[in-house]
DNA sequence: ACCGTCAGGTTAACGGTGTCAACCTGAGCG
DNA sequence: CGCTCAGGTTGACACCGTTAACCTGACGGT
């Protein structure tokens, strides 16, 4: 049980072991409550203390798991750029959402924790950067407008109050989860690109449902393959 | 600092004295950590199992806390219902996410928290169903299409999902906060409009451009004063 | 070949937490 | 008056994050 010591000058590989050890532990317990300094340090099979000497608290010990989430999560978005935008976007989109349900304790301690440290890590920051990247794309196009930076935040959030809704609370009368993944990327997309479009006062609500309803007729006249 | 004990029968009163004390932690430290139960016990001028009188665990406590917090969102959603649908929906939208933001804390351990019970608890159905009833309403004009609680579902989740990030990770390069509300108010309510008129099957990016540019056109040439 | 250094840990302890078993106490009844 | 039992209190336990003090053995210098 007990780790051989490290030899000199590698002292740093605990490090990536302990962020392992503490990675198994929320995945296999599956509540942020196991993750605990001593069960982390067992798990390593290291002493307790040890983990002071590569992190100054618990809290750095948790964002930096967090900052190993940020880079699956970027990665995750990069793999699904690329080709026609507006569906990559509907990709990156399902992609971030079945992340977050396959993995709701990491996606959990990601999001839903008091951001100790100010300023946007870099590997959020980067994982951002690539939505930013798949909006502006869409913009080209010409389908959305707007701040890409602005417009990326709304898609992020209506994805994460889906996800986390459905983590956070179960219990509700949640729909079929890849027909709703769905209608959450698509009321996203429409909103984004209607928003930028349509003036400040609306005209009252028959009229606006005769105009919905004659760009949904029109719409259905001429079909096509692109669907995000 | 020690409280008069209760009279025969009247035990149940330091129920709700336990529940204020632990709002007022809550509220003044900013921070769910504050939560203690010694420090609730404390504050309620009495000894800290006294809370096992009434509450089987500290998890107990937190619940019945939420259940308050359900309370008032629903008290909430009562209070903007009413009057033309599309906009009182826009009211209760716009209403739930400045509570949200208002009282940052108690709605992290609302939504945050891994319910433990199952099953969706009274408070918050009661809550739902008023923002169903609004969504409801909204179907009537025929501006919104589609099953109500999968409607009001998305919705709900595109507000949480802004009021959540923007609690969570404040560092994130927000808009001005009125300004990105009213987006998400709008995003939603449109991007719900549209949802069910249009065709599974879209057409090709340009071609959608071009006919949500129309659309624009032409409901900018009438004005009205209906705005969600 | 020896030795001192210091990176890479360990042991022991402290204060704070949730929780439980055991004990107390005094208001209200007969 | 004396009994009872609702409405608490005391004391203790295991576990948590965190710190100070100590150990140890692989390596560079001689």
């Amino acid at each position: 049980m007990r780790r051989v010591r490290a030899r000199r000058g590698e002292g740093a590989q605990l490090r990536e072991e302990l962020l392992s050890a503490a990675e198994e532990l929320l995945a296999e317990a599956g509540t942020e409550e196991a993750l605990t300094l001593r069960a982390v340090a067992a798990r390593a099979g290291v002493s307790t203390p040890a983990v002071y000497l590569h992190f100054a608290d618990k809290e750095a010990l948790v964002e930096a798991v967090c900052m190993r989430v940020w880079g699956e999560l970027g990665r995750l978005f990069r793999d699904n750029l690329g080709g026609d935008p507006w569906p990559a976007m509907g990709r990156c989109a399902r992609a971030y959402i079945r992340f977050a349900l396959d993995h709701p304790v990491q996606y959990r301690v990601l999001m839903m924790r008091p951001s100790a440290s100010p300023g946007v890590p870099p590997a959020a920051a980067e994982a951002f950067g690539h939505m930013v990247d798949a909006v502006s794309a869409c913009m080209e196009t010409g389908v959305v407008e707007g701040d890409p930076a602005e417009v990326a935040l709304g898609l992020w959030s209506a994805l994460h109050g889906c996800a986390s809704l459905m983590i956070a609370q179960p219990s509700f009368p949640w729909p079929d989860r890849e027909a709703l993944i769905d209608r959450v990327v698509r009321v996203a997309g429409f909103g984004t690109a209607l928003y930028s479009r349509l003036p400040r006062d609306l005209p009252p609500s028959e009229e606006l449902a005769a105009r919905f309803d004659a760009l949904g007729a029109e719409l259905a006249a001429g079909e096509g393959q692109s669907s995000p």
